[in-house]
DNA sequence: TCGTATTTGTACGTATGTATT
DNA sequence: AAATACATACGTACAAATACG
């Protein structure tokens, strides 16, 4: 039995290793945004690998937009400012990411139900299944500025060798889940204007705009882990996020 | 001088070709969600290329979300749902991918102006550049429903082959480099009550929530092309995206 | 303008490791 | 335990784009 979150085993692959060494290099400033880096012939030897390996490391950095591969030309450092921020684009918590408030409060409730037809459905789960359901509000000084729902699998939580009965233990499972875990995600934003209960639970007029996140989140795509809706003052977002082409 | 749209020259790689192939399958529901692929190397002996070139075709279908790679267990056919939609994170004209109302017209206007001095910053300019502005209404049934400003240097336009005097090739060209061009993004939304300029022009209530796009495109050489600002009336659209860790 | 050197892209082949069945 | 299947890593060769004298 294994944790989802847990890490995998010590073994890491040499390309992963270089990728790491020269992401550490552009952040340090060995090479700054405009900047050609070495050959990959001069590099591959100065990392003792072979040219494929290096290459593979090459990927991964212009996957994440750090550098631009161009043919008789070299490999071009690009933007390095964006080593902090995670956009929109990467599974995270977007109450956390782009609350213009910093929350510094959060209060969790813990229950279990019977899945509902349509958790069965999203989470491709058997009709005897239990679903946990974590709610979540997000404070700025006392003032609620975001509120979770979620819906995970109990099967999912067992896995993950989560004290069912702590709170707390379930809310860091799922936020561990978020940040740490190796997902991929099916989402859908809306605006809506805010209804009664969620107007009392964010503390806003009825009727002001509300930006609800929907999204379920699978492993390498095909195994449903999660599924959680978001609800955030719309007035108190600014969402970042980077797009490419395709 | 070239076409920064223009179709690059006939020559396709091997991979590509192993790639589209395989995509043709699953459309054509050769192997359905579920089903294993056939192993690399009996896959590789049956395009005749090698197991490494097939393995790049391999990550391109990983890259769609198209297949899920399984050490041991082998390439598995994910969701084929997907062929049609681009979420949010690529880069596109959300106006006309996520309006609940499919847009039939727009109506273009195009002007040039010296750039303001927030031009030459975003767009790294020099002080005496010309920038294009193209304003651009988009309608359903002759309601509008969304509405860009797109700013892009003289200069973008002019290798482009465009002709500066035809609106419509202007609108085209800016269109194509949406949806053709090989950029990045950085990206921001956010959501603002509408005040009346672009409440007259959404023909939507004064106060209503105005959904916002703020973005700057960028070739892979980190050079700016194109700074553009989108207005949507928030209830008439419904954004999809899919988030991957890391 | 032309040719040459450099640099990345594509393609092949082989061997071994590791997870799953 | 063995077979299967993907992952990693090495190496070679040539093609194509670019830079430079």
């Amino acid at each position: 039995m294994k944790n989802v979150v847990e890490e995998k085993n010590v073994k890491i692959p040499l390309y992963v290793t270089v990728y790491e060494t020269i992401c550490q290099w552009l952040k340090e400033g060995k090479y700054k945004p405009g900047d050609k880096l070495p050959g990959e012939n001069i590099l591959a030897e100065q990392f003792q690998v072979s040219r494929s390996t290096l290459r593979q490391a090459m990927l991964l950095l212009q996957e994440d937009g750090l550098i631009g591969n161009h043919q008789g030309k070299g490999n071009i450092v690009l933007s390095n400012q964006d080593l902090k921020s995670n956009g929109l684009e990467k599974v995270g918590n977007p109450i956390l990411d782009f609350c213009v408030q910093p929350i510094d409060r959060t209060v969790t409730a813990v229950g279990f139900q019977p899945a509902t037809r349509k958790h069965q459905e999203v989470l491709k789960l058997g009709v005897s299944s239990i679903v946990a359901v974590i709610d979540i509000t997000y404070f700025h000084q006392d003032m609620p500025v975001g509120f979770a729902m979620a819906y995970m699998p109990y099967e999912v939580l067992n896995e993950g060798n989560v004290d069912l009965e702590d709170t707390d233990s379930v809310y860091r499972f799922y936020t561990r889940l978020l940040s740490s875990g190796r997902l991929y995600s099916d989402t859908k934003l809306r605006i809506v204007h805010s209804r009664e209960r969620l107007a009392n639970i964010l503390a806003i007029p009825e009727g002001d705009p509300l930006l609800i996140m929907e999204e379920e989140l699978y492993t390498e795509y095909d195994k449903p882990v999660l599924s959680h809706k978001m609800f955030m003052g719309a007035d108190l977002y600014e969402i970042r996020l980077k797009r490419k082409s395709k």
